[in-house]
DNA sequence: CTTGAGTCTGTAGTGGCTACAGACGGTACA
DNA sequence: TGTACCGTCTGTAGCCACTACAGACTCAAG
């Protein structure tokens, strides 16, 4: 560290980002072209808590899109304050009915795939009980499809 | 149809698989190689019957892979009964404890965002609580991290 | 004979990274 | 001054499971 600043190896601890990660961040412009000391790439603290702010996002199920958008609200002035909340909560109501949508299915995986396995140990069934379920011989409804 | 079978077209409708998907399969060998009239494609019930396993295992949340694998299984002879089913539960299980982990996942998800959400509404925040709940300046725990 | 629907192959794109190869930079220590 | 070694660079390709074309063909009905 020559004067300030941090190479991207340090910023990938701080941000708990992987390198290759950052770097693709940049490429697709969703953090701007570090500024190079020779070709090195260095960063500010700024930069690394736009980082967390991504990893955060990324974490909480937002598309890189999303925290595009997110990001700039983040820059709007704070005259924009209230239109700039009223998008975020736009935003993440999307991706909360997504998250919702992603609940939902796995809830059903789950519950399927734990029935067929307690079969295994419960029933005497000709067969196995997973591969019956999946060949839909086993447990369907009244229309003879699986929940 | 001349003779008997059908084509891929037909086969989609039945299986409720995209011709595309199906073809897809077929090219990493997941399906046979159709039986060919002229350039196209021609099915039987069976491979009908296959590609709704296919189908099946894929809500479940099984990996092409597993799929091939639980095939297989599906395939051995009565005599590797046991040997079969106890392979498919264990396969069946990986599945479950990953659509576990994505469960808890999501749920974690969601309930920060619902909280996020909630905020917006409930309280008068300098600023705005996803913004914040992003930037780690909102609800954060005894060790300054989100939830 | 034409029309229109179905099918064909091959390739490229999606999202969000991740994993190299092979070259270059910078520093600690002998 | 040498050298060892880690960090970083660019560029490209791979992952998963599809999906979406373009542009050519096949085939049956009218």
């Amino acid at each position: 560290m020559t004067r300030q600043g941090f190479a991207i190896g340090a910023l990938s601890q701080q941000s708990e980002c992987n390198i290759e990660t950052i770097r693709y961040y940049e490429r697709i412009g969703l953090i701007p072209r570090a500024e190079r000391r020779g070709r090195y790439r260095y960063y500010t603290n700024e930069d690394a808590d736009r980082l967390r702010f991504i990893k955060r996002a990324r974490s909480l199920g937002f598309a890189i899109e999303e925290i595009r958008d997110l990001l700039r609200l983040t820059k709007s002035g704070s005259d924009d304050g209230i239109d700039a909340c009223a998008d975020a909560k736009a935003i993440a109501l999307l991706n909360l009915n997504n998250v919702k949508a992603r609940l939902d299915d796995l809830k059903r995986m789950e519950a399927v795939l734990t029935d067929a396995i307690g079969a295994c140990d419960r029933d005497i069934f000709r067969g196995c009980p997973i591969l019956a379920t999946l060949s839909g011989t086993y447990k369907t409804d009244e229309h003879g499809n699986l929940p």
